[in-house]
Formats: structure tokens, C-alpha cells, sequence
DNA sequence: GCTGCATTGTACGATTTCGTACAATTACCC
DNA sequence: GGGTAATTGTACGAAATCGTACAATGCAGC
């Protein structure tokens, strides 16, 4: 057990054994991750990998004119799994969606660390199915789930990703994300609003009752965080 | 190169080097896989990996009373990922939507069989990364395509899973697998008759004009399949 | 403090899908 | 070959969501 000497915020690297840790230190670079800035371009060679500490990413389809969002990754996990997989592409953009900072590795740095180190390998093997899982569960709220509650589940996966309670998002740009008209949003976070469990300014949303919103996104909150929190402690 | 005394019909097997298929075979043991057998139990501990020659499986959220279908796997896959990425369970159910049969191996012989091949291990890792695809292509979906364009891309996605054009569901079941109304079902499917895209029987939907069911899907049907087409060619 | 633009609020009819109910049909079992 | 259950067809008002338009508001920059 070796003391570190920047404290690592980064949930998926902080749970690695100091071994592989260590192993990875060399290589990784501190990045700031400025508000829309794209970590990953659909169907091109990606050349790192990120693990945020702050802010969240976008995982999205971009055909269709519009974004649609399939997945978020913040301090938990890892921005450019392909990698784990031997895998150099991706169909989807990867891009800041709440601005932050983190740390990147390069594709090549990260393959051959994980060539050395299979615990490594196995270890971000179990992220990737935490993020199949998100992926799945977002299928799930989007066949079942009414707007409010899948509002009230995005919210609660930024809340999750964020430092404080505050969410700097427009209705905007969380219609597009959820593939709803944007009047929409803003009724449903009236509605929230009304509820008293989030305040909303111009850009930029409060939350206020963390646990009525976990009521209000039901079903569709919940399984992916528990499959997270299950696949990271097992294995130290 | 050396000739299979029994052809494989399972295109992830198919796929694989003939080294690392000859490593699977003495463990790999035919099966039948009957109407509704249950492959994998959700969040219990995973027996065996499937590999299905004929017949389709679908993964399923089990919460809210129904199932939900977030992944459908046949012939071009296999069911058990989560042993490829060193887990060994998973929340979702695996059972036989279409019956079939396939080959099976148990979980600890695919472990190790990994453990010694590199490159199986790494070809299989090629498969999470379809699978992830599709999941985030149902997400997409179930957000964006009306009833009409999902089911054609359900319909698309069974075609490619079945021997002939021929595939054997109840309305009531397809409604429930994309989390709609039954009479929804019924409707889109006799507008799809109507522009003789299918004909419809008791039990039982004849794909008649695959090209004009993808058009109905639109941009729901494509990315997954030729993402898989992709991962699966380019390494042998 | 004004101005201009991005953001949010609100309205409206149109459309899709829902929930539910029940009738009609087919397949299967005895 | 008649009865029975599963499947499919159809209807209806209710609810959610859509597409669109436009007004009101707050913020940033000058």
C-alpha cells in the first residue's frame, strides 16, 4: 500500500490494486475537459483514453440529424472502452456534456499496460459490463418509462457525476439528450420544481430531494448503479 | 486448415481460428434449446455459455411485472458474456424466444480455454463489443422510432436469427418484448400486411420483402449489424 | 443601463399510444 | 367433430407526447 502522491479522483482507477496503478501512472496525463469538447469521434482511430474525475461525458448516436444519448460516464468509470476490448472504434461520439477534469492514457500505453497486467485487463473487463448494463437499462426506461421519469433518472445519473447538487444543463440540450421536444422538458422540471425536489435557474438545475427523485425515475434508476457498485467491490 | 467433422453453424464459433476452435470442441456439447428454456437465470451464478446454431434467445429486464427485451441473441453469438469478461452473473434473463439447438460449454472449460488462447479471449472480447452496440441501438430505438419502425426492426432482427423467413411469435409476445400494447402489435402488423411486407398467420409472421422492412425501420435497423459485420470480419 | 440573443414559458391542435373491454377466430384436445 | 383455450381483431375515450409557433424573461457584452 503506497501512498499516492495526487490523490486519484477517478473511482475505476482509484479501485485498481496499487500494482496496476502504478503500472498506469507513468502514463497518464492530467486533462482539463472543456464543455463540449470531443474525447472520442464516431468511427475514428481513438488515441486515448480518459478517466474523468469531474464533469460528465456524453455517449451518443449522432444519426438522425439530432444526438441521441446512449450512455454517461463520469468519475466512475472510463471514456474509450473499445480499448479494453482490442477494439480501435467506436459508432458513437464521446464528448463533455458537463465540463471537468481528468486524466487521458494513451490507446498504445493503456493496450500495453494491459498486456502486462492481467488483473488490470480483468479489471476494466468488469467496467465494461457495468456500462453494458447502463446501455441496457437506458433501453429499458426509454420503452417504459414516461418523460418525468426519465428526467428524474438523468438527472439523478448527473447528480451522481457531479461535485455539489448543481447541474448546468439547458432544456435544451436534455431534450436532445432523452429524444424529447424541448417544451417538454421544461414542463416535466416544472413539475419537479413543484415537487419541490429540484430548483431551476437559467441553465442550470438544483437538486434538492435526492431521494423523491429516486421515487420519481421508479424503475428506471437503480439497477445500473447496484450492478456498478457490485462488479468494482468484488474484486479489489 | 482442417476439415470439421461436424460443420459449425454458429457464425461466433465459425469465426474463430481453427486453433482456438479446436481448444472449445472437446468441451462443446450439442443441445437442444426448447420454446422458453431459460439459459441464464438472472443474478445467479452462470453454468454455461451458449452457442446457438438455430433459434433466437432474448435478454430480458425482468422487473415491472412484464419482461423487457434489451438484446436478442441467435446464431451470430453467443449467451454468457459476462464469463468472457470474468463475471459471473448478470441481472437479465437469457431464455429461447425461438426454439433451436446449439452447442454449450461450461463456464469454467470457456475460462480456461481463455486463459490459454489469447486470441480466443480477445475474439470473444470483439463480440461484447457488438453486443454493447446492439444494446445501445435498442436505447435508440425505444426512443426515437414509433411502434411501426421498431417492429420492423424486430422483425429484421428475428429474420436474421431463423432458418427460412418464417418466424413463430405471438402478438402478445412481441408486445411485450418491445414494452408495448398488444392491439399495437396487432395493427402494425396488419399495416405491414397491407404493404405486403409480411404475411401474418396464427402464431406465425412470414417475412415477404426484407429490403422494404428495412426501409420501415429507417435508422433504427443497420448500425449494430454492420458493426458486428465489422468486429467479426477483420480479425480471423 | 441598453441591446440583443439565448433561454425559458406557454399555448394549441394533431398524432400516437395507452388502457381496457369484448367479440371473432383459429388451433388443439378429448 | 364439438368444446375449450389461446390468439387475434376491433373499438373507444383518455392520456401522453408531438410539432410548431410565439411571447416573456434573464444574461452578457457594449
Amino acid at each position: 500500500m503506497q501512498l499516492q502522491q495526487v490523490p486519484i479522483g477517478n473511482r475505476l482507477l482509484a479501485s485498481l490494486s496499487a500494482d496496476d496503478l502504478a503500472r498506469l501512472q507513468p502514463h497518464l496525463e492530467p486533462v482539463s475537459l472543456a464543455l463540449r469538447q470531443v474525447l472520442i469521434e464516431p468511427n475514428m482511430p481513438i488515441e486515448h483514453a480518459y478517466f474523468p474525475e469531474q464533469g460528465m461525458s456524453s455517449v451518443t448516436n449522432n444519426s438522425s440529424g439530432g444526438k441521441i444519448e446512449v450512455g454517461v460516464i463520469g468519475q466512475e468509470g472510463m471514456i474509450g472502452l473499445p480499448i479494453v476490448l482490442g477494439i480501435d472504434q467506436t459508432p458513437y461520439e464521446h464528448f463533455m456534456q458537463i465540463p471537468g477534469h481528468g486524466w487521458r492514457i494513451a490507446a498504445h500505453d493503456l493496450e500495453q499496460a494491459m498486456a502486462q497486467s492481467r488483473s488490470l485487463h480483468r479489471h476494466l473487463l468488469r467496467y465494461v459490463q457495468a456500462s453494458h448494463v447502463q446501455a441496457s437499462e437506458t433501453a429499458f426506461a426509454n420503452a417504459n418509462s414516461d418523460i418525468e421519469a426519465r428526467l428524474a433518472r438523468w438527472l439523478l445519473m448527473c447528480h451522481d457525476r457531479v461535485d455539489g447538487d448543481d447541474i448546468p444543463l439547458t432544456h435544451e440540450f436534455i431534450a436532445m439528450m432523452l429524444g424529447v421536444r424541448r417544451p417538454g422538458v421544461t414542463v416535466a422540471l416544472h413539475v419537479l420544481e413543484g415537487m419541490r425536489v429540484i430548483r431551476a435557474k437559467r441553465g442550470l438545475i438544483t437538486v434538492l430531494d435526492r431521494e423523491k427523485l429516486e421515487e420519481l425515475a421508479d424503475e428506471a434508476y437503480g439497477l445500473s448503479e447496484t450492478e456498478y457498485s457490485r462488479l468494482m467491490k468484488t474484486e479489489a
